[in-house]
DNA sequence: CCAATATAAAAGTATTACTATTATAAAATG
DNA sequence: CATTTTATAATAGTAATACTTTTATATTGG
């Protein structure tokens, strides 16, 4: 089947880089090859003059298309958060029932994705990895309040308030939809992480469990009884 | 009243430090002036160099306590986490009732503190702040797994796993006791992150929400009726 | 008072995060 | 097809950073 994702483009706001790297071969390989060697060495030993040797295109060349890697981290999450609420928005489209709407938006955001093609050209795995390891870092630093009043975070926002809304539609009582909301999207990468890395502090380590959880913590949260 | 916590001193664990900072002057001076400029400039461009110059002293001889100001950083982490232990210990320590002891740490955990002398020498709302700011970057890179080994960061998941006795024991059948635990703890920092710079996903803007909100959460979870 | 140790001052090095310059190649336009 | 614009590559250069090293000067403890 045709990619939806590869001819539909995702905006991720044009403050996130200076040339579009969706607009050049030069680009996109920036784009495919800097998501390989992120994951490989981290955002603080990757540079764009690795990246320029990994992809046998010259550092100034990169920088006509990024101010700087962190604005390419960026870039890189708000693609991320693009491809997830995309899904979010066609997957759940054709659910009547509120809870298990929430239930089904949950499972986008917790479990691996497959059919990985159809929705990206990119390494689906790889950025998500990306994600859980060094999202965090793209918007804790003092320029965070510029960086959001020029929109860099504008799809993660997006996304969360359309969880925001399938909550409400489950409890329009429930008093902290937006805490819940956030809690939830960034909880699913720290337990990600701390299942990885800090193993004593993770129950089951398993894909499912992380689902499990926030199954169940909804569920309670929800539908008090 | 005398000081409790600047007479007991916290073992922070030796591989944070080369030379053990309270044993000096000018140890505790690095400490606590860099919590003043770690506050203030952010840890990414906070560095040995400025501190030195802040504190009418060099360089190379700040280079004589930490190896490096990610380790620095480590070693101001175990510390709060040090006094939030210490606190979450004998504050609820008289408490019978396991609810209302574990709605106490949360509160421990959440609250801004107070009587803040009592607890430490140094200036514990910047301290704070810093957690908030800057805790997460502590433990988010590729060197992660050595750390940890080293101990690093014991302090942190030794409250954590406080923290899960306490949530056994007001429901011993609750099946992700470590997963809420952690969710928790980090939780409340990303939570007043969120407050400070993204208003927009933010319920409502002051230190009880995110208390009440937890209480609510852990409230739901663990007494399903 | 001497010896050990801690700190300060200064200089040096390797790396990083860019910027600038020029050259060359590719693409667009007339 | 020729020409102008634009994209990329190669190279070099700069300022800052993250340290390390060396030497000098205090301070402290036996």
């Amino acid at each position: 089947m045709e990619s939806l994702l590869s001819s539909i483009k995702i905006n991720v706001g044009s403050h996130l880089y200076i040339k579009d790297p969706e607009s050049s071969d030069l680009g996109q390989n920036i784009i495919s090859h800097s998501i390989e060697l992120i994951n490989e060495l981290g955002i603080e030993k990757f540079n764009f003059n690795k990246l320029g040797k990994y992809i046998q295109s010259n550092e100034s060349s990169i920088y006509r298309y990024f101010e700087n890697k962190y604005k390419l981290l960026q870039y890189l999450s708000a693609m991320y958060w693009g491809i997830i609420e995309y899904r979010l928005v066609i997957e759940t489209n054709a659910i009547e029932d509120n809870n298990t709407k929430l239930l089904k938006a949950i499972k986008i955001l917790t479990l691996e994705p497959k059919n990985i093609d159809s929705y990206s050209d990119y390494n689906q795995l790889k950025l998500r990895d990306i994600i859980i390891d060094e999202f965090t870092k793209s918007y804790h630093h003092k320029d965070v309040d510029n960086d959001n009043d020029e929109g860099n975070f504008k799809i993660y926002k997006r996304l969360i308030l359309r969880l925001v809304e399938m909550i409400k539609n489950v409890n329009p009582e429930y008093k902290y939809p937006k805490a819940l909301s956030c809690h939830i999207v960034e909880g699913v990468l720290q337990q990600y992480y701390i299942q990885r890395h800090f193993k004593s502090l993770s129950d089951h380590k398993t894909e499912n469990q992380v689902y499990n959880f926030f199954e169940d913590t909804i569920t309670k949260v929800l539908n008090p009884k």
